[in-house]
DNA sequence: GGTAGTGAAGTTAACGCTAACATCGTCCGT
DNA sequence: ACGGACGATGTTAGCGTTAACTTCACTACC
């Protein structure tokens, strides 16, 4: 009972109650916080304990209000569940926080333009200095970029947007890898599984691996469409366990490909000697399944870090809509062997 | 004079230029805002369609200047790379968004007492009105305790607390589950590969795991210790593979429950045949792998909605203090058989 | 018909901070 | 020794809202 009254009566210390207790103006003491070194040190240091004594914080509503600035960056997400984005996520977050900025987070229920226009709306309305968009599907893309406030400094990453600075990692090259990779292993082609038509990331690596197989002259047959999901995959895997041509797989994602090898391995078909497959993203537990999966290695934390790097600089008047491309790596494990029969 | 108005409209609007354009006061429009049934129907008309022509949103820094709230969330994270940890936190934001409130994230990098302090006070300092923490380590929660303002509720996820409202899932009862299967199953005993020490998750499924063997009158072996991921599952199932008594293996989660069966595989030991195997989590992946595994599905997004209503419910001055606790559910699949000597 | 009561709007004063200007010594060059 | 420049601090005036009054017109009642 003591505790909440005095809880309550202590009310929290404002600039002026420093002011006082350090015998200076409340001016002072903002110069202190803001450019210490126009202060003599002298009193600069009486400033400073006053602080710790009262254990005084400014308030950031009333810095904001005056400033028009809220040291604020705000992350637009879809899902967070997947690997890769939640690793975008989490070095976006270190890295804005590390920048001295505060995060906030808007998450999109559904992929429709309507969402993604609300979600942008409430960050605008918090005064976000800067927007990250984790939404690789493309439809949503152009609802984005129509709702976008011009005034303030958007990076995408893992999704090119006219006008937009943007930060993915190569899909292309990603898919092209794992293609001649397989090829180079003598299968006759490669199958597919693609991601959702609406992510671009989906698209990036349906062009790399159709482009690939058609530089070798090879027949591009035609892609099975999955949703990033092992059930998906499974499903796909199903397919392709009745196509005896079909010993060659790109799954667009690990989990995908964790999804056809069960398949595969439940109609009798063997991973990898009959069938090889390939996946893409490397989750942490692609070399421990069985088999250890073939897949692509994607630097998701840096591709976070350098979205923000990138914001940061533009907000400080860095020129706007540079794309930064990042290389991903082929890892092969025991998924993919040589042709046999 | 068309300048200054070009630049008048340039500058976002504010309550005075509504006001004027409906030909009311100021406070008129805050009242529309706030509690429309007392302005009149008709002049509230007008100021909703000057608040339209205007496209006026509400600067949120005066607001909650003025206010003392700031309709903002905080959440204090440490890895949303996990797969539990990012189902939480995807229902926390989604129920955060939905009661109308903003979502403010910290992330801890390290988990120390002085992040997990920091953290804290950032978010203090955002004058965000409530707190939820995903931080399942128990070293960090004293810290946090410690460093909590008295006067905002805070929840904590996936963490019993002392004097702070916990939402969670019954990992006592989960690892008792698994135990038991596995126990009818014919197993002379259960071997655990526990997950790290200052995880509270960890020690209920150690605690439940313990419990039920000991109900059994069983011998309860040395726990072998992992920090979640697969390579230290793996590392675990290679002492465990020497051990010829090791029949039924309970990893505290799916990622190194996969990498207990990669170890065994490569060993030569056949899953379920030799050893049988259980993770937890449930990963969406688990029903695909090879095999697939038998584990203890979670609710994870329900708990992150669950500690959003109680979160808001001791905002309205709800009793704290409360513990919430959901009980997880057992799902069989075939990393598990009957004992064969 | 006068007065209290009501509902709807307006006025004024914070909220806690920073920008911009004002002040006041002090040091300098000539 | 004097005016100007400079460095350190103080004073004042908002930033855009809401809380708390105040005003005013209109109703209701004895």
């Amino acid at each position: 009972m003591a505790d909440v009254s005095v809880a309550k009566s202590r009310r929290m210390p404002v600039m002026g109650d420093v002011a006082r207790l350090a015998g200076v103006s409340h001016m002072t003491v903002s110069r202190v916080l803001n450019e210490p070194e126009s202060v003599r040190p002298e009193t600069r240091e009486r400033v400073l304990l006053a602080i710790e004594q009262l254990g005084y914080r400014r308030n950031s509503a009333a810095r904001s209000l005056v400033t028009r600035r809220s040291q604020t960056l705000g992350v637009v997400c879809f899902d967070t569940t997947l690997y890769g984005p939640a690793s975008m996520f989490n070095g976006i977050v270190h890295a804005t926080e590390e920048a001295g900025y505060a995060v906030s987070v808007a998450s999109l229920r559904r992929p429709t333009a309507d969402a993604a226009t609300q979600a942008v709306q409430r960050l605008v309305h918090q005064s976000v200095e800067g927007l990250v968009l984790i939404a690789p599907q493309a439809a949503e893309a152009m609802a984005f970029v129509r709702a976008l406030p011009t005034n303030i400094p958007v990076v995408a990453v893992e999704n090119a947007l006219p006008n937009v600075t943007s930060v993915s990692v190569d899909q292309v090259l990603g898919a092209r890898m794992v293609t001649e990779h397989l090829l180079s292993l003598g299968h006759e082609t490669v199958h597919h599984v693609r991601g959702p038509l609406d992510w671009s990331e989906a698209n990036g690596r349906v062009e790399g691996w159709a482009a690939a197989l058609e530089e070798h002259g090879r027949m591009v047959p035609r892609e099975l469409v999955g949703d990033w999901s092992a059930r998906s995959g499974y499903a796909a895997g199903q397919k392709l366990v009745r196509d005896p041509r079909a010993t060659a797989v790109f799954a667009a994602n690990d989990s995908m490909a964790l999804g056809v090898m069960r398949a595969l391995l439940d109609a009798g078909a063997r991973v990898p000697e009959d069938v090889s497959v390939v996946g893409f993203d490397d989750i942490p537990e692609a070399a421990f399944v069985t088999p250890p999966l073939t897949t692509v290695s994607q630097p998701f934390r840096e591709v976070g870090q350098r979205s923000i790097e990138i914001l940061l600089d533009e907000m400080e008047g860095g020129e706007a809509g540079a794309t930064s491309v990042i290389p991903p790596e082929l890892v092969v494990r025991d998924s993919t062997s040589h042709r046999r029969s």
